[in-house]
DNA sequence: CCGCACCGTCGCAGAAGTGTCCCAATTCGT
DNA sequence: ACGAATTGGGACACTTCTGCGACGGTGCGG
């Protein structure tokens, strides 16, 4: 994705890009940027430091708050002081204008690269013994290994996120199955069931995923 | 590591890091550097292009054929020709004397940040026992060769780069078909149905090309 | 001790996801 | 022009997932 205000470098960026093969997206400032990201999920930003409205910075800290893509900042003056600035509010690289195009590809290739490589072990999202494994969509407890169905991942996701803490059968209907309106059967307590059969080694005693009676479901390290 | 064979700039940069807490070694020049290299194991290169002896740049493949070890060039000249050589010769980051510290040690803890993170090669068309050759477009599994139809050896493509990851249908139609718009028929298990017939010694129990149910589909080694 | 709210358990049927095979359109070499 | 290889689409069967309801057990307050 490109976030930059000046359409003529954001043409000669697309070009230059999906020349090279890949699919580009356009924002022409920091909201834009922000919405489109959030909603297409793109592989490597570029990001112009100077945009109207928002800037660069909070566009590169908003998206860093909450993603791991990688942020290459572009900016038109080799001003140091926003390089280390930008650096350290989370872009992996920077390029000054004008760029070379060669250059800039070789970078973005090289942020990718290193993307794919982080993304396998970075994303581990563990809690206690319990470890949820994004790049195969199993889960692992203690040393055994077990796939899971797409509800059932989503299920534990939402519970890992939510750390140790109690989470209501409203906020998992809400974030799991997007219901709108709390009180639908009891889809989440057969989840649970589900859930545990896989995981536990006792299902009828669990020792992971636990009941707090009147409140939810919750994980226990 | 500092390859550098200025004296004046070799302490500059020792005093720089040591103040940071880092251990310095310096070489003077590609000889000392690759001799060094070899027996301290540094944490990240600084390389100096310009060296009396052995050019930087063929330090730089050199170690780069035997280590995955950071390398940031430390270059005379903001030549973009010799930045480009140098990123494709395996470095991953450079700054133009003369640098700013603070810029330096920013992407010096960047580099290091990153090199945590990395754990496995990335070029290797190979996944376990499944090996893709790209001069005939055959795939090697176990003993066995097979050759690819231009769609199937795509597809493998893909899968290997993902390494064991899994991959949806919707990625597979992008890069592989160049789709955009997701959900385009049942083109992919028709692929991955011919694939498994070529490359699985049973397809009906596939042992290395395998559906993940609701996701997509992953290699195993 | 009793009743009530809450939850575990299980079976069932429709829905969704895949494997398998066949066919037509296209491409490419002969 | 003809045939082989490739490829996208679709039909059908089969498996797995998932929502729902029913039943019974358990904890809690009166």
């Amino acid at each position: 994705m490109v976030v930059e205000d000046d359409e003529e470098i954001r043409l000669v960026l697309r070009y230059a890009l999906e020349d090279e093969g890949y699919r580009v997206l356009e924002a022409a400032n920091g909201e834009q940027a922000l919405v489109l990201g959030h909603d297409e999920d793109p592989d490597v930003l570029l990001v112009d430091l100077r945009l109207p409205g928002i800037h660069g910075l909070d566009v590169v800290r908003s998206v860093r708050a909450t993603s791991k893509v990688p942020i290459i900042i572009v900016t038109a003056q080799a001003d140091s002081h926003d390089v280390v600035t930008g650096l350290e509010a989370g872009a992996d690289d920077y390029v000054t204008k004008p760029f070379i195009t060669k250059e800039l590809l070789a970078r973005i290739r090289a942020q990718i690269r290193r993307a794919n490589d982080v993304a396998s072990d970075h994303d581990l999202l563990e809690c206690g013994e319990v470890r949820l494994r994004p790049e195969t969509a199993e889960v692992q407890v203690g040393q055994r290994v077990v796939p899971l169905s797409p509800t059932e991942y989503k299920l534990l996701a939402e519970l890992i996120g939510a750390r140790e803490r109690v989470v209501s059968r409203d906020d998992l209907l809400r974030n799991v199955w997007g219901y709108r309106n709390p009180g639908d059967g009891r889809v989440v307590d057969n989840l649970v069931y589900r859930l545990r059969a896989k995981m536990e080694a006792d299902p009828a005693e669990p020792v992971h995923l636990l009941t707090v009676r009147g409140f939810g479901y919750r994980l226990k390290a």
